[in-house]
RNA sequence: GGGAGUGUGCCCGAGUGGUUAAAGGGGACGGGCUGUAAACCCGUUAGCUUAGCUUACCUAGGUUCGAAUCCUAGCGCUCCCA
């Protein structure tokens, strides 16, 4: 297998088994993959993720770049070395810093002008600025940078974002340079079919382009612009249509989406990665992820329940953890209630995806997929 | 024995005569969290027959149109002197 190849190896309707190629190891689709922003799932040791089969782990640039600084990680070996990971890892771009800091930004055709929300120092990015920094990183796959809109947003605002998304594809895909590091280009368009379709296009054809021209293309499509505060369904309303347009021969990441019922609908879709911050942050809010539904762990119904998180689950939070324990960790700010149901909750979607790679590779995705919708969790995410 | 101080809601604590059922913390209870400015944020927290009423700032009296706030006595606690 050639470096970032992408081989389909089932499909169940249109749900997809794949493998990833990456330096750091072969990832398996459907895939999620836990977010560690500052070069760390928070609370969550390296050993403790390979423990849980955790296989591509997030990073971002935006706040990497300006703490500790792209050098000093660079100096320090790249990612990989720095935070002690040896599998895979994805760089988001900061597109969605672009989104969640916009107070503190503005953006213009050629790039975006930003305070650093640490020290305040203005900072200003170009794609092709952007992309330095990615390959400096060194993950396995980078993320172009691109503009994630607001819902609601007005049309002439996301054919903007769509717009200024390609341009910057474009300009990004030029200047990556890294061989044994991918680029994935981002589709934007918010809920509008019509835009959806046109950033597809305007990606599909800057890879061909750049295929065209001896060079190697998008390694893979992120579909941005999803889960900003709109209701579950609308997304679904065009999120199948939009995964489909994407080429067949590479990954199709959902971004920023880590809700169960959405992952298992998702992969149902077509997509095949996934990222969120969902498990880890609700977790360290006293959250935790089961087969029967959420659990507030602060709840006073689980003083006196001595049983674990979940009956069904295999995580080390559930092998002598007690629902009671978790309860009085997380009320008595322990940071150890947070680092469980961390550990929990990322065993919950883990093993969601890899029992849903189970059920696309046995040719039955579409009984996982119904035995899932009729469960109890399902009605409560 | 003498002197000084103090007593507020579950806890700590602000408040020195009138928009005070009583600031602010904490605790308790509940909710939220989706490419992480999040070990964070938001509610509720005397009772009732709830556009109102009742009971409330150690206890009992008193002053006043009106008292958590002023006066008297008692009780409790703290500190200093003997």
């Amino acid at each position: 297998m050639a470096l970032f190849d992408f081989t389909v190896s089932a499909q169940s309707g249109h749900a997809r088994a794949a493998s990833f190629e990456t330096a750091h190891g072969t990832a398996h689709t459907p895939m999620f993959m836990p977010v560690g922003t500052h070069a760390t799932v928070k609370g969550i040791m390296p050993s403790t993720l390979h423990q849980l089969g955790s296989q591509v782990v997030l990073a971002n640039t935006y706040h990497l770049s300006l703490r500790p600084g792209a050098d000093l990680i660079a100096e320090a070996g790249g990612l990989h070395t720095f935070m002690n990971w040896d599998g895979p890892i994805l760089t988001d771009s900061g597109g969605f810093q672009i989104f969640s800091l916009a107070d503190t930004l503005k953006l213009d055709p050629d790039g975006v002008n930003f305070r650093s929300i640490y020290d305040g120092a203005k900072i200003r990015w170009t794609p092709e600025d952007n992309m330095a920094i990615q390959q400096k990183l060194g993950a396995d796959i980078a993320m172009q940078l691109d503009q994630c809109s607001a819902y609601p947003s007005s049309r002439e605002a996301l054919r903007a974002a769509v717009d200024l998304s390609a341009n910057w594809a474009r300009r990004c895909l030029a200047a990556h340079t890294r061989p044994d590091q991918t680029l994935f280009g981002i589709v934007q368009g918010g809920m509008e079919l019509d835009l959806r379709m046109d950033s597809i296009s305007q990606l599909r054809s800057i890879s061909d382009a750049s295929i065209a021209a001896g060079h190697k293309g998008f390694g893979g499509f992120g579909i941005g612009g999803y889960s900003v505060g709109e209701e579950h369904d609308v997304m679904f309303e065009t999120l199948g249509q939009v995964a489909r347009a994407l080429p067949e021969n590479k990954p199709r990441y959902l971004m920023g989406v880590g809700n169960p019922t959405t992952l298992v609908r998702a992969v149902r879709e077509g997509v095949d990665m996934f990222d969120c911050v969902l498990p880890t942050r609700t977790a360290r809010m006293g959250t935790a992820f089961s087969s029967t539904g959420r659990m507030n762990m602060r709840n006073a119904k689980y003083i006196h329940d001595f049983g674990p998180l979940d009956a069904q689950c295999s995580c080390p939070t559930c092998q002598g953890h007690s629902r009671s324990y978790v309860r009085h960790l997380v009320k008595s700010g322990e940071m150890l209630g947070g680092i469980l149901l961390s550990v929990h909750n990322l065993h919950f979607l883990l093993d969601l995806m890899r029992r849903a790679r189970e059920a696309v590779l046995a040719g039955q995705y579409e009984e996982f997929y119904q035995a899932w919708m009729a469960s109890e969790a399902a009605r409560d995410y």
